[in-house]
DNA sequence: AATGAATGAGGCTTCATTCAT
DNA sequence: GATGAATGAAGCCTCATTCAT
């Protein structure tokens, strides 16, 4: 069932998150879904199979998202506060999936395919990037690099909600969102 | 011998960032440290103890490197390209260390006093900030949140540059400081 | 299955009793079983719960054997020679277990539960000599002396018929019952 | 030194009667008896050889007691009263090294020679019970058997006091002294 | 003689995976 | 399809012993 299926692949999250890919055992996995390991087995060959099930599930969600909103005309203003705010939806509304995908380490385990769908949103970004800056809203340079310094201070953000360290009400909302535009905005 | 210890933490080191703690295995480190399993559970107690004291001496590396270099009396501007210079010279003289601090999430086996070290840094960063806001140069708003978003950039910049897809020479590093600190700068 | 609970309890007791807890090892165990040493860890969730249970399967074993032939209502010293039967019989049936139970120094690995087990049938026996003292059959004193002293004696018989040291036949057992009772046998 | 080599048994026999032979560790005893490990094995050149020496010692000295004290030409029960106290003032003068003696079972590391110090005292004593037979003083029977139940209670009534189970003043003393010798005493 | 750091075989235990029910 | 007992390789750690100082 499709349904034994998703329990798992939430059981797998929640233990992930909480002691990471090897420090977790497949038997506890199967117990917090409430399945036999056999049936775990009878879903995913492996755990390394499981664990990149879980990682493009949760990917594909977040791109999902993100595409969705994308505004295609607006200008890159706009486009940057959507897409800036459907992950701030996704990651307060699934934080424990955000977790994972970002504040985890994954690369000893992750195979080719995962790793390919890793970058597919940054790419996207980056692209997004390269004809605002042309236009002369955004800072010259290379365009990866300011998409990572973006997308990093997005994760730092996260990370220091997710720990309890700093709120996150709609006023610091709209701060983090200005002070991550103001990381690529060509100063007047 | 305190070289043999210097060995094991490198080693450590090495493989912690690779595999993740959970993913290294003990006899892997003393084999790469070149000495005995028993050698090294003669200078630290448990895989545990290895860990922790791995972490402490490294953030207590990059804490001093900044501290060492702080000049507590240049104006704001300078205080954080300083800083920021710090960081960044330590990150690219000691990729590993630094990848294992930043890049891997440690909250299942750091202990309490390796916890605590962890924020000093950070705390000391938004005391700075405080001062700056005060005297209308910095963004208003919860400190913490905006060195958060600074420091989640920086992670992400050297991340980026960690894992091959972002260049990092001097033009690119003049570009992402100027970006880091708009993130916080007010706008005039 | 109970079944190779039992092959494991079995393997154990052969094993405790020619090397002692501290100088058998689980793998040992487990090949003499018959098993594989994850099933050992199935069944019993370590050493020490192993011993533990082992202890207690026989010390439930003798003690009922010695309640199930107890006389209630017979005098004294018909009581004395059943239970010196029993106790005689078991250790002859299950020499190991015997030797398990009385000629090893268990303290450092039993729990509370265990050693309280210990303490059941020497306690039931010291209240049957205190009826017999009042009665003025069995010597005046502490009747946990006379009866540390009756089984200590009892137990240096089998220690030294087990080390081939005396020989036990129905003539000496007699000899030995008598003897046994004499310990604490008020003198006409 | 001497000395120091009486420190390493001291401790030795310490451990040994907490834990066991394999259940102690060699750098245990020798912080202990507050020596380095090389230093052990200067006076000791392997565990089993300390372990035997340590046996050997105070069989030595109990032997060497009993035999000061034994009182050849006295009637048959005044030599049971002196050897029986000989060996109860030893107990309680140094209960560990008795514990240590006839509370383990050593068999699995004790070498030949240690063995056969270990019958010695026993031999020595069913050679007196035999005479006192002819005699008709003593039960008919085997005298190893006879010896061996007059020493398993001897060694029960020390064990119930090792444990804490039973008092042992002069006027326990008598009666288990009484006791023993009626286990032997032929009934007039 | 005394020391204790160093060693690696071996001990206890875990865990990814299989398979009979 | 579902289960969980069974497995043994591999993980963490201990410990008897050695050896350079």
């Amino acid at each position: 069932m499709a349904e034994r299926r998703e329990a798992i692949l939430d059981a797998a999250l929640a233990c992930f998150v909480d002691q990471g890919f090897h420090g977790t055992a497949v038997p506890q996995v199967a117990k917090r879904a409430g399945v036999g390991v056999g049936t775990l087995y009878h879903h995913f060959a492996s755990k390394d199979v499981l664990v990149n099930a879980l990682f493009r599930k949760w990917k594909e969600a977040i791109a999902r998202a993100v595409f969705t909103a994308f505004p295609p005309t607006a200008p890159i203003r706009e486009q940057f506060r959507v897409v800036w705010g459907a992950m701030k939806d996704f990651a307060l509304a699934h934080p424990d999936a955000f977790a994972f995908l970002e504040l985890h380490h994954h690369a000893s385990y992750l195979d080719a395919e995962s790793q390919a769908m890793d970058n597919r949103l940054k790419d996207f970004t980056a692209t997004m990037l390269t004809q605002a800056q042309a236009d002369g809203i955004v800072k010259a340079g290379p365009p990866t690099l300011l998409m990572e310094l973006v997308f990093g201070a997005f994760v730092g953000m996260i990370r220091a909600h997710w720990e309890g360290r700093a709120p996150l009400g709609p006023d610091e909302q709209d701060l983090a969102e200005q002070a991550c535009w103001d990381i690529i905005a060509e100063r007047i």
